[in-house]
DNA sequence: CATGACCGATTACGCGCGTAAACTTCCGCT
DNA sequence: AGCGGAAGTTTACGCGCGTAATCGGTCATG
């Protein structure tokens, strides 16, 4: 199932640390989003609902922790990106970037250091 | 004011092509997609409200054509996706892609090449 | 044991989106 | 001039999302 805009940014807090309480995750998003501790609840249920999060009881708490894989999540989402505006290539929005300098020149350094270290392990 | 997912296939048809009337859009995209010709009107109609298209009488019909330019959505986009998942660097959409061997031969090629040329005019 | 606090579960509500039918207007034809 | 059809305009409707208040159950405390 589909993880909305909101959602995902719950599940970017559990990715950086988990498990947490609802707690917990409102106060380390909450007010950065403007949202009140009922809607960081609505969002958990709804992540749990969507088999996003799994949920342990400790006392009278829950413990939230992902099911979803990050690198599962991004992948998906870039892929989709890339499908819908570049064809499929990622070498096709480095190409949009580099046009327009939108490219610093530690990206691309970056870039030039990760093609050769594939270019070496094929 | 944002495009939504299938508004966004009529601006690609426009992209590819333009000025076209709704029907000459519905004979390119209808039956990809599923869609009756009532809702190709309908989302043509959203998307001149949005001020995404302008449209030009001819006759008894419309002529359609983008005023929002695809290089300007395609930047906009994919911006947003390498600010929430990848912290607006380029090279770690490219360093994801790369790890788990997601990149072909011709893809690496290409980011080879592109670098290189990027490179060469600072 | 009764009561309040705390926490999750349920319910709410307006908005945009996907999807489309119904309505309206205008033009050409008979 | 009246009518049928074509094209655009208006209305519809269910669903998910953003946002949250309210309900309900349970545990601690007096």
């Amino acid at each position: 199932m589909r993880i909305s805009e909101a959602e995902s940014i719950v599940m970017q807090c559990l990715w950086t640390q988990a498990p947490r309480t609802s707690e917990e995750i409102f106060a380390a998003i909450g007010s950065a989003n403007g949202w009140q501790e009922a809607t960081v609840k609505t969002l958990l249920n709804r992540l749990l609902n969507k088999g996003a999060l799994a949920a342990e009881r400790d006392g009278r708490r829950y413990l939230y922790r992902p099911l979803l894989k990050r690198a599962d999540y991004v992948h998906e989402e870039s892929k989709s990106l890339l499908d819908r505006l570049y064809g499929g290539q990622v070498s096709a929005l480095v190409a949009h970037f580099s046009r327009g300098e939108k490219l610093s020149r530690r990206e691309i350094d970056e870039l030039r250091a990760l093609i050769e270290e594939i270019d070496r392990e094929p």
